[in-house]
DNA sequence: ATAATTTGTTGAACAAGTTCAACCTTTCTA
DNA sequence: TAGAAAGGTTGAACTTGTTCAACAAATTAT
């Protein structure tokens, strides 16, 4: 009986010190984007609920509307589209300390033209679109920290776009594997080669011809 | 005398006429983001200037640090980088009602990799980093409006991404010249061919091919 | 109006990347 | 643990797009 306690109680414990460890990544992540007094930053993040999600399982399929925006914890997800020909175009993956989201369908509530799937047993926190639009209005500067996030990611895009158009296959590849060299290692070469727009086939030709 | 001091007059009123036709515009377009009270909307204007910039001069050039946004009211811009191959790779074009920014120069104050040229006659609405920063902070929904536009941006980014894997050169120039016809038509097939990511030549066979 | 420059077109040789098919290795699953 | 499914490699033929060079047409500056 004492030890039926003392193990519920354990994990009472662990799971609060697991709940503001898991917060504690997201409040350091928002204090990269913006500078934040303690309590706007405790509101936000009492609204992100912990998910954990499996190894090929999807958080949102092409065709769903989005309802969460999320932010990886642990593991790994990649967002891709399929297209009409049938194939895979991966736009980005996220692990940990990246955000998930499909702004389009989040912002439009319209069917989403993404999937998002867990490459391996993934942990992310997600807020609720209702939730997510009170914030916006009851801690202001929750419209600036998206302002900075989104901004940063359009940076991000044109610079992936200008390296699409100057850079040959093998030369983003390498890109690739020197700048996200921790995402890089957990993808399988044809997961790689959809993010970098060629075919598995050419993938292997260029590792084989790099060595 | 009489003569000199109506032409004085009518000059004067046109400019009025013309200041506020000028805004008119910059406010229809910030309205399509935000719902917003005309006292707000007046502010975020009176804080533009009208800038004039003749074909083929630049508003911003690579190594500069960007101190202004812009909205344009008349012409076409295009905004490119030179890679260290010295290709001209074009990020995108800029006619009349679209905004002009270099975020990560602007963000940051470090030295911009952008080029941004008039390819005609053309008329912006500028305002300057000093302005904008403190728009943030006086009329707070100016952060709701430019992170809307951002979130815009970024779906249209991705957008573009997914074309440029999964489209040939020859289906991205037809959706490019059926989505923007207006742009199309102002541009060589040099700055065209840029923007696709493909060099002239192919678009000259692309355009022979498709008759 | 003329010269100079930029732009567009075309062809031939070439390079980059795809497709398809075969085969092997690894990983998942019953 | 066997069988199935998925991932990786390779080669040959093919397609897409590039490069370079030459020339014609259109703009621009003088």
């Amino acid at each position: 009986m004492v030890f039926q306690i003392s193990i519920k109680y354990y994990t009472l414990v662990r799971r609060l010190t697991y709940s503001k460890m898991s917060h504690r990544l997201l409040k350091e992540n928002i204090k990269k984007h913006v500078r934040i007094n303690s309590k706007d930053l405790d509101t936000i993040c009492s609204f992100f609920e912990p998910k954990y999600i499996k190894k090929k399982e999807f958080l949102l399929t092409q065709g769903d509307i989005y309802k969460f925006e999320g932010f990886v914890l642990e593991g790994c997800f990649r967002v891709f589209t399929i297209d009409k020909k049938g194939n895979e175009n991966v736009l980005h993956f996220a692990s940990k300390d990246w955000w998930l989201m499909d702004i389009d369908s989040f912002m439009n509530q319209t069917p989403s033209h993404l999937n998002i799937q867990a490459l391996e047993d993934s942990q992310v926190l997600l807020i609720s679109r209702t939730d997510k639009l009170a914030l916006y209005e009851s801690v202001p500067i929750v419209e600036k920290l998206f302002r900075i996030m989104s901004q940063k990611a359009i940076v991000a895009w044109q610079r992936r776009l200008i390296r699409n158009h100057s850079l040959t296959a093998q030369e983003r590849y390498i890109h690739f594997i020197e700048n996200y060299p921790k995402i890089a290692s957990k993808l399988t070469d044809r997961q790689t080669s959809s993010y970098l727009g060629i075919t598995h086939e050419f993938l292997s030709k260029i590792k084989r011809s790099k060595k």
